[in-house]
DNA sequence: TACCAGGAAATCG
DNA sequence: CGATTTCATGGT
């Protein structure tokens, strides 16, 4: 992103000119589960085995409990402000007023690059369950089995587990995080991701080995490995396709099936598919279409 | 109480 | 081979 100021004062890391930036858009939206926002609107999270807080006035944010050269070296990339996100919201929605009205309502969304370990984990965890719920499994785990990072205003946080460490815990152990039938995937899938670092590789390979490879592991079907493609290996042509897209898809654009969904996606958004599924996901998410009749959309 | 949740594996026909 | 069933758990 062009004209960027970045200072540090008292304590604090204050980021000026940042655009197409919105806090709630971007936790909110579906693709992280490690934030939190906190009674000053701000939000706290964790990520790269660190806490920090993460405020916003306009084109101006604020990061507390970190410093500058950490906002270089890892939060300019994972909050991926080397992106013109005015650009993708241009192209995506270049005569569709669907996409217009998705794009409007969450403008501010950027697709955080986050840890393909944790992603990996966290989107097993996520089939046929709630965003709450996944959120709340994600904080057992962390606090059973993550190294402790630290206090921050008063609550201690953990990092997410490694992978060796879950790899070494029996099915039992990890279900008592709640988990459920979902426990066996992850301790295999941690077996595999300790003993053969090879997903770490697959952000430099094409999507195609990088799907093949996934699609592989214990647990993870289609709509996962597109979900961790889009949200830790930038393969941003990814579209993940799960109920509330299928609903908006056949809601708003007459599509039936997931095949007809993929082809569209490919066809009309290309390289931006997976921008645009997330527009289009937190859009219906939060307008719940599909849940109730058309004539109830705002 | 029955149904649903950012689905995928197992099983069926 | 595509279509259906099953799988834990918590919220509504």
């Amino acid at each position: 992103m062009e004209t960027l100021i970045v200072k540090e004062k008292d304590g604090l890391v204050i980021v000026e000119g940042v655009k197409d930036f919105d806090l709630t858009h971007i936790f909110e939206c579906g693709q992280c589960f490690r934030w939190n926002r906190e009674s000053d609107g701000g939000y706290t999270g964790v990520a790269h085995g660190k806490v920090i807080h993460i405020k916003q006035d306009n084109e101006r944010v604020i990061l507390e409990n970190t410093t500058i050269d950490d906002f270089n070296n890892l939060w300019y990339d994972y909050f991926d402000l080397d992106r013109d996100y005015g650009i993708i919201k241009k192209t995506i929605s270049n005569n569709d007023e669907i996409m217009q009205e998705a794009v409007k309502f969450g403008s501010g969304i950027r697709l955080l690059n986050q840890d393909e370990w944790e992603i990996l984990i966290s989107f097993i965890i996520s089939q046929n369950r709630s965003i709450p719920i996944i959120k709340q499994n994600i904080e057992f785990l962390s606090k059973q089995y993550g190294k402790y990072i630290g206090s921050f205003r008063g609550n201690d946080y953990y990092d997410f587990p490694a992978a060796e460490t879950l790899a070494a815990k029996s099915c039992e152990y990890i279900k008592s995080c709640k988990v459920g039938y979902r426990a066996p995937y992850i301790q295999k899938v941690a077996q595999t991701i300790a003993n053969d670092k090879f997903i770490f590789e697959l952000k430099n390979r094409s999507i195609t080995e990088a799907a093949d490879y996934l699609l592989g592991l214990f647990g993870v079907g289609p709509k996962v490995a597109h979900c961790i493609m889009l949200f830790s290996m930038k393969k941003y042509e990814s579209f993940p396709i799960d109920v509330w897209v299928q609903r908006v898809m056949k809601e708003l654009y007459g599509l039936e099936n997931a095949k007809q969904i993929n082809e569209f996606a490919k066809e009309k958004f290309g390289e931006y598919g997976g921008f645009a599924q997330q527009y289009l996901f937190y859009y219906a998410r939060s307008h719940n279409i599909g849940k109730t009749k058309s004539g109830d959309r705002v």
